[in-house]
DNA sequence: GTTATTATGTTACAATGGTTACAAATTAGA
DNA sequence: TCTAATTTGTAACCATTGTAACATAATAAC
C-alpha cells in the first residue's frame, strides 16, 4: 500500500519534470474527467481510458484512500476537498496512511460520543476531529464552532447542528480559513467543550502544530471552552512540531488509540488528564 | 404524468395554507435531505422517511421529470443549478420557475466572464451569484471573497480560485454566514468587482433584500470593492422588499435578463449605469 | 356509504455493479 | 539480459439495485 503514495506525489508535484509512468498519468487524467464531470460510472471512466473496468476500480481504491474520491455503488464523485497545494513544512493531510484512518475514525467516533444534547463545542482543524464532526449525533441540538472546510462539509449534513464559522483567508494544506477578525471572533463565543488536534506532544515541550497560523486560533478556542479535550493517535506523542500552541497541563480529557506507550499514560493520569483509549 | 405536477405546485407554495397531504410532505423532506446530503442511496431514504423503497423511487421520478433530483444507479444525486433555501418572509427561491433556473444561469455565465486573471471579486448572496461562482473560469488566478455554503462549495471545486470567507453565525434561509467580526473583516479586503444581488429594484425606494441581516454585509461589501455589479433577474425590477441598502446610483454595471422593459432600460441609461442583458 | 381513483407495498426476477483469485503482461533492478 | 516485483486483464461468482405486475390500503368524488 505504501508504494501508492508515490503516484499521490507525483500527481502534486505535476509541474515539476519528474518521471511520470502510465499508471500516474492515468490517474491524473482520471481526476481531471471527475474534475468536470463530478459523477461517472466506471464503465465510462473504462472506455474513455482505454483500460479494464478492474484498473479503474483499483485507481479508484488509491484515489479514495487519499480522499480525492469515492466509488459509491454505480457512480464515482469526486471529493472537491483535495486542494492540491504544498505544506508550509511537508506536513500534509493526503500523506497520512490508511490504516491511520480507521483510528482516527475510531477516535473521532467515541470522541463524538463525549458530546451532550444542548452542547456549544468547538472543532479544530485536522483529519481527526474531521472525524468527530461526521459522527456527531443526528437529530440533536448541538452548535459547532469551526473554521475548516472539510468539517462544514460534515456539520452539513447533519440537521441538529447549528453551525457557526470563523473564515479568513483559505489555507489548502489544512483545509481551514483563519484571520484576525475570527480570533476576535472565536474570543467572543462561549463553548462547553473543544476538540483540539495536536502534530506533537511532547513532555517538556508541549503541545505543538505544523503551522504558525494555527496558533492564535488554537489558543482562542482553548481560552473559550470550559472543557478541553486533546484528540490524536498515539504517533503523535513525544513529536515535537514548530510551532507551539499550549503547556499538556492546560488539557482537561486526551482521547487516543490504544497503541500508547505505558510511559506516557503514567505521565497523563499523574498530570490529572483524564485519558480515554479506544 | 401531467397528475404529478400538482405536488410540484404544492411544493412551491408550501407555506400557503393549501391542503397538504403525505406524499407532498415526504417530497418536500426528500428534497431537504437532499440539499444538504448531495448523493443518498435510495435505501437510506426508504428507511429514513419509512417508506418503502419503491415508493422512494415513484417520488424520485417525480423529482427527476422536474429537474430536481435524479437517480443514477444506486445513488441519487441533487440538482445543485437547484439551491433553494427558505426565506424569512416569503421570499422563497423555490417559487422560482425551471425556466428562470435557466435565465440565472445566463446571467452567472455572462457575469463570470466579466471576471479577469489576478482579479479579486466578492461574491454575494443568492441563486444567481452562485451560478457565477460556478461558471468562474478554472486554472486562472483569481480571489474569490464569500460567505455563503452554496457558494464556497462551487469555488472549491475551482482550482485556481483563492478562496475568502466571511464566518459568523449560520443563517438557513440564504445559507450565509454572518457576524459583526465579518463585517470588520470584509471593511479590511479590497477588491475589483463586487457582484452584489437584489430581492427588489425600485427607481424610488432604491435596492432591497429580504433580510435585515444581509444589509451590513452587502453595504460592506459594495464599500470595499472598485466595480458593483448588480446581478439579478428581471423579475426584480419595480419589486420592493423590507431591507434597503443602496441606491440604485451606487451601482455601476447591471446584469440581467432580456425581458426587462424599455422603461427601466432607459431609466438605467439615464443613470449613467453599464447595462448587459442576456 | 359506495365506488373510482390514487398511492403504497410485496414479490419475483432481471440487470448491473463489485469482489476475488489467478494468469498474463509489463516494468524495474541487478 | 534475466529475474522479481508490480501492474493489468479475465472470468466466475456474489451483492446490490432496478423493474414489472399485482395486491392492498388510503383517499377523493359522488
Amino acid at each position: 500500500m505504501i508504494q501508492y503514495l508515490k503516484y499521490i506525489s507525483v500527481v502534486l508535484q505535476k509541474r515539476e519534470n519528474v518521471a511520470v509512468n502510465k499508471k500516474t498519468v492515468r490517474i491524473n487524467k482520471l481526476i481531471d474527467i471527475l474534475k468536470v464531470r463530478s459523477f461517472v460510472s466506471i464503465k465510462e471512466l473504462s472506455s474513455v481510458l482505454n483500460v479494464s473496468e478492474m484498473t479503474i476500480r483499483r485507481d479508484l481504491e488509491i484515489l479514495k484512500d487519499n480522499n480525492i474520491a469515492e466509488n459509491i455503488y454505480g457512480t464515482t464523485v469526486y471529493n472537491p476537498a483535495h486542494t492540491v497545494a504544498k505544506s508550509e513544512d511537508e506536513y500534509n493531510l493526503l500523506g497520512e496512511t490508511k490504516k491511520k484512518n480507521t483510528q482516527k475514525d475510531d477516535i473521532g467516533r467515541f470522541a463524538a460520543s463525549l458530546v451532550n444534547e444542548d452542547d456549544i463545542i468547538i472543532i479544530d482543524s485536522g483529519s481527526t476531529t474531521e472525524r468527530i464532526a461526521a459522527s456527531l449525533p443526528v437529530d440533536r441540538n448541538i452548535s459547532v464552532l469551526c473554521y475548516n472546510i472539510n468539517i462544514l462539509m460534515e456539520l452539513r449534513r447533519n440537521p441538529g447542528v447549528k453551525m457557526i464559522f470563523a473564515g479568513g483567508f483559505y489555507h489548502s494544506n489544512t483545509q481551514m480559513f483563519e484571520c484576525p477578525e475570527s480570533i476576535d471572533f472565536i474570543k467572543g463565543v462561549r463553548a462547553q467543550k473543544v476538540f483540539v488536534s495536536a502534530a506533537g506532544v511532547h513532555s517538556q515541550l508541549g503541545v505543538t502544530c505544523a503551522n504558525s497560523y494555527e496558533v492564535p486560533v488554537k489558543r482562542a478556542i482553548l481560552q473559550s471552552s470550559l472543557q478541553k479535550i486533546l484528540v490524536t493517535d498515539s504517533s503523535k506523542f513525544d513529536i515535537v512540531r514548530p510551532a507551539f500552541f499550549c503547556e499538556l497541563d492546560q488539557i482537561d480529557v486526551i482521547v487516543t488509540d490504544n497503541n500508547l506507550s505505558e510511559d506516557w499514560r503514567n505521565r497523563i493520569s499523574e498530570a490529572g488528564i483524564t485519558l480515554y483509549t479506544v
